[in-house]
DNA sequence: ATTGCAATTGATATTCATTCTCATTATAGC
DNA sequence: GCTATAATGAGAATGAATATCAATTGCAAT
């Protein structure tokens, strides 16, 4: 299995785009955890870190890793967008309490049904889909009734 | 069965909340088409009307209208949110075109099977779920190929 | 190594949907 | 009609995302 780092590197080159130390630092922080991440908390684990990495570059950066297939746009939620890794990862769909923010990730085969027969049926090229279910976790219905 | 304008002013009676003039062309004008619609051109349609309400009256009524059961959010393209009926509507989910905007609604119970299992195995409370997709139409397409 | 040049970056300004503020006005029950 | 409370409009504020542009960097060819 390739390294994250050569998909990048090899998609790169083929848009005739630059390795820059500013892009690698950007993904290699980023799969430095499994989470779901935004921009704004990437942004600061860098600082964290020493790397001052501009918002605009990170901006920049994340629209190039998803055309890499590394990463994918998981979830919006108050407003931010959430991503994650998609690399060695398989397809699942996403539950988001609305009160907490906790993600909660299922397996889903049904849905790739569901795609692959409307797909046929409307002749559409098929880019993404998502399947999102937002409500209230465990926890937070149990703090509820207290 | 009864009118949308009913169903609005009892939800607002119930919440100590004025059916007002301005309330009331919204509603009379989101049911006057069956179509998707963002905030910006239902201003427009309205302003057209002679009925000068502001932005943010429309702001402020959409999430009663939501609360009501009346419309939703049904997809987000290009940074704008695009709402729709739901009274009398059977549920449903989304095609959306990348490049046209052009919105497909397709039916699709087993969502609603998918959904079940799961609020079933992780006692969810769930408050809304949506299947979504994005690509390019068949129309859309075709052009590309010319 | 050096050069040339396109790509990249950071700082900042800008955009644009949405929300907030607050003074003025309207609604609904009495 | 009176009164309490909610609603409205205008414009300011917010905040994520994008655009601008001068200065810098990466890299292939020399």
């Amino acid at each position: 299995m390739e390294t994250e780092t050569e998909i990048f590197k090899k998609y790169l080159n083929k848009k005739n785009l630059k390795f820059t130390h500013e892009r690698q630092s950007i993904l290699k922080e980023i799969f430095l955890t499994h989470n779901h991440f935004d921009i704004e908390s990437l942004y600061e684990r860098l600082k964290t870190k020493g790397k001052n990495i501009s918002r605009a570059t990170i901006y920049r950066t994340i629209p190039l890793l998803i055309e890499s297939n590394l990463i994918n746009k998981a979830i919006r939620y108050k407003d931010r967008i959430y991503y994650e890794h998609i690399y060695g990862h398989k397809s699942h769909s996403h539950f988001i309490c609305i009160n907490c923010g906790k993600i909660i990730e299922f397996e889903n085969d049904e849905k790739d049904k569901i795609i692959k027969r409307i797909k046929r049926k409307y002749n559409f090229k098929i880019v993404e889909s998502k399947l999102i279910i937002r409500g209230y976790c465990k926890n937070c219905l149990k703090k509820e009734k207290k």
